[in-house]
Parts: structure tokens; C-alpha cells; sequence
DNA sequence: CAATTTCCTGACCAACTGTTCAGGAAAACA
DNA sequence: TGTTTTCCTGAACAGTTGGTCAGGAAATTG
């Protein structure tokens, strides 16, 4: 009962930018949601305020163009992303740093799927939008980590036979696929979400693939007893 | 010289439906090529009929609406791949099929990239026009393969922690990969385009992989002589 | 050849697109 | 309190959207 003003759903936003901040979020989720879906030319103005509960020209007050508000949305994306990719350190164990990054980047596709597909949508594109970022920040962090994975393979750690640029495009690739190909993945499985349990799964048999791509998996062949 | 009159580029039209057969190919071509990129809703008439080189109240007269040219286009699409996909066969090995299956599908995927990212594009927005492909043909066709999968695991063939669907899921999502985010690629590599030869390695590293994963690769220890 | 079917397109339509703007409401500030 | 800044929106804009249609060109057929 201490501030005259709540906002109610935002962190703790009450100050003079409060409306600001707020209206931005509302339009950014939003759009997150409808640019997801129908691409950057598919997604409409009018859908997206319809979305977010204002008045289309309201959007323009605070972004200064649909391709403004597209631009924009991409960056908090990014943001959010590199904040969550940087937390993978090299510690001691190969098998445990490519373990961990696998489970974080796929709870992180769990987390924002619709980022996720708002990603997809602009790549498959051209990423015309985003090629600074391609082929500046990404493409330093790409080629650190595959650093390491080759120092990895000179030292004989991992299988001299893997790839370091390859198996990140696998890790991506197969766990961006669940939130991406979402639609067919439980089409096929007759589901109707995925599970905390699934994703549990699938992590275990992603991890053992890499593992055992990489020459790091116990052996447990296959029917050890027979 | 027997003919009068040829189409040119067409296989061997030229009879009664000859220009009605050329023409809905051309718009089909273009609309690809514009689907593929912008999405339904954001792919255009207009662009299509220019790409197309046609008239744009020309593609109404072959085709009833957008929506009736989309599904054609998607169907078109479908029957292509149900034809590659059927040439996967239960042969002997298991280490042989899932490779061929692999290569299969890589090469698929690069001799019809745009068609690939027309399918990205549908199933990202949900798959509206193709719930009764994923639910009927397609689901028959991954249940079917993944019984075999389970088979090899009860005879002890391949390795038990491989969970079928998820296998076919990490074939089909590291191949894709190379369509829909191909402008990733190329721009974390530095390349301009894929080579006949990244194919080769591509596909050599992912049937490593797959075939580590389910226990089937010959024994090269990492450094093996250290 | 003439008759008939198939093909093609410019003009038009209503609905929607992103964007601008004047002017009023709400909030922040003094 | 009054003043100033921020916020909000209906109306109007030029351009584009998918779709229709009448009528002419081209091709096929007899």
C-alpha cells in the first residue's frame, strides 16, 4: 500500500517514463506476435494495435515507422539473446560446456518461441534487416566458440571428424526446430504442447547425439547385455 | 523438325493444354519464389504477375484467388517431395539408410531451396493449409519409419537412447537449416554460396553424427594413438 | 474458310496499407 | 492552482491489395 500508483503487471516502472515504457513493451509484444506469425510485409499495423489494445496511429507516436517498430523489435530480440549466449563459459569439461549449451538454447527457444520465429521469418528472407548483425556480433561469437572447439580437436577431446562450425549450425538447428516447425512437430507426435517432461526428453537425446558425435559419451552400446 | 511449333523450355508439351500446362507452371514458379520469401499474406499478385511476366488479372484466370494459387503451389510442392521421399528404402543396414536418408534429404533441400523456405513460411505460421498433409500422409510416413527405428533398437542394431521421432526430427532440422537460414550461414562463414563441395562435408559431418549417435561408427577414437 | 473455345488484359471496385496531422485528453510539473 | 509536456486518436491522404468483368486477341476445331 506504499505507492499511490501501480502499473501492475511491469517490474517496478511508476517513475515519469512509466506510460512510456509500458506502451512500448505492449507494442513490441504485439508485434512480437503478429510479425511472427505473418512475416514483416504480411504483419499489418492495424492487427498489431488490435493486438495490443490501442489505436493504430497511437503505434506511430511511439515508433516512428512500421519498418522503425520491425527494427526495434529485432534489437530487443538480439538483446535478449546475447544476454542468455554469453552465459556459456568455457569451464573445464567439453562434454559439459556442450551439454549446457544445448539444454540453455533449448530452454531459451522454449521461453520465446514466438522470437524465435520472428527470427526465423526475417532470415528466411534474406535477413535483410540483420545482416550488421550477422556478420558482426554473431559472427565474433560463431567463430570464438568454434576456436575452442578446435582447440578441443588439437588436443584430441573430441572426435577429430566434427565440424566446430557445422555442429553449432546442428545445435541451433535442432533445437530452434521445436519452436520453429512447432506446428508439424505436434502434428506428428499428436500433441498439443510441449511439455516441461519434453523438453526433458529431448534434451537428454540431443545431448547424448552431440556427445556421442563428439567422442564423449559413456559407452553404453547398444544392448549392452545381449 | 517433326514439330511445327515448340514451347521451348517445357518438357514435351505442345499439345491442346500446351499453353494452359506453360503458364500455370510460370506462375507457379513465381509464386515460389515470392511466397518464399515474404509469406502468404505478404507475398503480392503484383509481384507474382511481374515475376511471372504476366498479366495480374492473368493469374486469376488460371487460378481462382491467392489462397487457390498458395495451395496449389503447396501442393505441387508436396508431391514432389513425397516422390524423393519414397525412394528411401529398408535395405540391410541400418548405418546405409539412415546415410542415404540423410544425403537424400540434404540434396533435396539444396536442388529446391525456395520450395524448402515455402514450407518453412507455411508451417511457422501454424501450417493452416496443410493440418490435413501433416496429420494424414506425413504422420503415416514418420510413424512408419519410426517403428522400423524401433525395431533396430529391440534387435539391438542401433543404440537404445535414440528416440525415433526425435532422430527424424534432428535429420530433417539440420538439413533444412541449410535453406531457411541460409543468409545465417553464408554470413557466419563468409561465404557467398554453398559449393557442391560444402555439401559433401556438410553431409559427411551430419551422417558422422547421426551414425555415432545411434552407435554405428567405426571406432575412431579421438587422437587414437596418443 | 468460319465457328468455337481458350486465352488475355485494361479498367474498375471496395477494402486495406502505412503515414500525417490537427487538436483534444491526461499527466507532470511549477 | 495554472502551465507545459506527454499522450492519444479520429479523420484524411495516396498507394496497394485481392478480385470482377466486359470485351477483344489468339488458338483450336469443324
Amino acid at each position: 500500500m506504499a505507492s499511490k500508483r501501480q502499473t501492475g503487471s511491469a517490474s517496478n516502472v511508476s517513475g515519469t517514463g512509466a506510460v512510456r515504457a509500458r506502451n512500448q513493451a505492449r507494442i513490441l509484444d504485439a508485434a512480437e506476435a503478429v510479425f511472427a506469425v505473418h512475416g514483416y510485409r504480411g504483419g499489418s499495423l492495424s492487427a498489431i494495435a488490435q493486438t495490443a489494445g490501442l489505436a493504430r496511429a497511437n503505434l506511430l507516436y511511439y515508433f516512428k515507422s512500421k519498418r522503425g517498430l520491425y527494427v526495434a523489435l529485432l534489437e530487443r530480440t538480439m538483446a535478449r539473446w546475447n544476454d542468455l549466449l554469453e552465459e556459456i563459459d568455457v569451464n573445464d569439461e567439453p562434454a559439459q560446456v556442450l551439454s549446457a549449451f544445448v539444454r540453455a538454447k533449448l530452454a531459451l527457444v522454449r521461453q520465446y518461441p514466438q522470437a524465435s520465429r520472428l527470427f526465423a521469418g526475417e532470415v528466411l528472407q534474406g535477413a535483410p534487416m540483420l545482416q550488421d548483425y550477422l556478420r558482426g556480433p554473431l559472427r565474433s561469437w560463431i567463430d570464438a566458440r568454434a576456436a575452442i572447439l578446435s582447440g578441443w580437436i588439437e588436443r584430441g577431446q573430441i572426435d577429430a571428424r566434427v565440424d566446430p562450425h557445422a555442429l553449432i549450425f546442428l545445435i541451433w538447428s535442432t533445437t530452434q526446430h521445436y519452436a520453429d516447425y512447432e506446428a508439424q512437430v505436434l502434428a506428428l507426435t499428436g500433441r498439443e504442447a510441449l511439455t516441461d517432461d519434453d523438453e526433458r526428453r529431448i534434451g537428454d537425446f540431443l545431448c547424448h547425439m552431440v556427445l556421442a558425435g563428439c567422442g564423449l559419451t559413456g559407452r553404453q552400446a547398444p544392448d549392452s547385455d545381449a
